[in-house]
DNA sequence: GACTAACCGAGACGGTACGTCTGGTCTTTAC
DNA sequence: GTAAAGACCAGACGTACCGTCTCGGTTAGTC
């Protein structure tokens, strides 16, 4: 989705081996100390080329994150809610683990002082992955396990919240006891009022 | 509290100059174009007196922020719950607001690859919060307000976490009925369970 | 004279349109900041054009210089050395000058540290004006306005070689009365030996 | 003798590294090649620390070239005029050759499309020395080699021009037959007229 | 008159060096 | 003897051109 060239002539190989590059690198350094130049170099590629089409190395990763993520599956849905934001919660604390290396964590702390890429990647990874979210909460509405009138916007930041606040403090992420607690606490915080029964 | 040199011999009033212009530098150009030359030229002083004494600009905005924060009052305790967390979670999200001056959220951006700078910051600035709030639970478990068995650890997580998964994808801090909405959620999970009615 | 493609086929409209825009960008920006994408683009053409026909910007200019000079008129003939030596030291100069504008001096400067431009330059600009110039100078000899056992090598560098010098080390082309004088010595170092008369 | 910064606190041994690393590199791969990346490098100077004291690759070869021209000796003044010029003129020889390696040379070619450079030079270079071959001449004059009322000016292009010229068009510098007939032509302009005899 | 070779404009590509900037260290000077 | 001032090494930044390389499209000469 680059601005200025003309995207018919783009090299595919290019912009895969800048893509995998920048990965590996993220991987083996972490984003701090991941440059330009490095990427380019591994890549075997043009800083010029990076520059053509990227306009910081925010938006190489972003789209190389997004590149191998467009392939994730749906929300799961098994049936059983509890389950699913289990197996959901799991998936992405592997993704932000472990927060040196993760090409995730990397955008987010960048995206903390630049607003650009902060909605890039709010609009391109975070609002798909919200929506399947709260589509997932509207079918447990109609089958009861979530009050109809739960407000889903703030489901998510119930959901998914603490992984965050022990990311950017490093408390460590939950574990699996840790993790099905929080999730029965979001359930019954969001589950149908004790006087509907 | 820095490392090598004698700090017997410490300019307090240097110390005071260099933790200033920090704060005053980061609100005025953003934590991310920050830089330890211009610390030091606005507070008059060697770049080496400030590597002297703090190991990166991290470490200078941390304890600017300590500084000022050390005389912050205790956690609120009305008597009613709800009330001392809207209150908190209120100053919390100042704290953080506007996300790209805040010097905090600065930190935390850098904390999140710079293990060291995590540690600081975690120790000093998020731990004694933490007990704080914990302190003020127990309280709310004695008057039945919150369950006996609540696990406070997660219960830190509930209350604060959705502050940061907004914060790191600028989804917007919540508004007085959002956080309403957000602490009465908080306390459902939390509360004396329904049985136990 | 190119080397490698089919001459025939070659688009004359495209030639012209490149020469005309070197010799113009060469008297706006300078040799020195003369570069084949800013032809390429004056002139509306490809650089794999310009690659094609010519291995570099020197040799471009140096076929637009000697296009327009071809025409040049033969050695000048009065009947009068002096007078003739004269009209065309003033015509060279002329060629040299402005110093940063003229593209024979850029081609000068480039052939410094380009022995194949240099040899190009040598053939097809200067050595064609050296053998008029010997030739005029023979007649001279003829006449008795030089010695017989002139060495006419040693003749050109003498009468053209002060105005590289000045040149080279920007010392101000001569004005009428330097030109008068040094032709004069000139003539006064390769006339008839005293004795002979 | 540069610009900006304070030169009291400049450290010598990277003017000299820089210097010495510039003449070695321009022996190396020729002036056209040489670059300031590549001689940082050899000198084991942060590339700062050249654009700190000089605005340009030429003006650091300048530099370099006049500190080891300084010890020069003073123009040979064996009595002889003929003997000394020829002695002079090997020397320059010596200097402008090979043309593809000399950093005069460079210097000439830059400063054609340099004004500053060229400035420098000239007042740097070559004027004590057009000083000193004209002092020489006043005492060939005094001594009745010269006539005395020769413009010194002139001279100096007689003498030194024809090097130039054929430095610029690859013709090869003179040898010692050539030189020798430059020399008795120069004279014979230069020397007492014939009426005078 | 259609075919076909190759020249053409356009411009993306891998490179190299540019000149600038910031980070963190080391040296000099003045108080 | 401390600390300001600031020069230093290191190396990434983003830019400018280099010379090479595909692309379609056109444009000649051949059959």
């Amino acid at each position: 989705m680059p601005a200025s060239p003309n995207p018919l002539r783009r090299n595919e190989s290019s912009r895969r081996a800048i893509l995998d590059a920048a990965l590996k690198l993220c991987a083996e350094v972490g984003y701090g100390r991941l440059t330009i130049e490095a990427i380019a170099a591994r890549a075997g590629v043009s800083k010029k080329t990076i520059y053509r089409w990227w306009p910081s190395k925010g938006r190489v990763i972003l789209e190389a994150v997004d590149d191998v993520a467009t392939v994730v599956a749906d929300y799961p849905d098994t049936g059983d809610l509890a389950t699913d934001l289990h197996t959901q919660l799991t998936a992405v604390i592997d993704l932000l683990t472990p927060p040196d290396r993760s090409p995730v964590v990397g955008l987010i702390a960048e995206a903390l002082h630049d607003a650009d890429l902060a909605q890039q990647l709010r609009e391109r990874l975070i609002r798909p992955r919200i929506a399947q979210f709260k589509e997932r909460m509207r079918q447990a509405q109609l089958s009861g396990q979530v009050a109809a009138d739960a407000d889903l916007d703030l489901a998510v930041d119930l959901v998914y919240g603490p992984l965050y606040h022990r990311l950017v403090f490093h408390l460590g992420m939950p574990d699996a006891r840790e993790l099905e607690s929080l999730v029965a606490y979001a359930l019954r915080a969001l589950g149908p009022t004790s006087s509907a029964r």
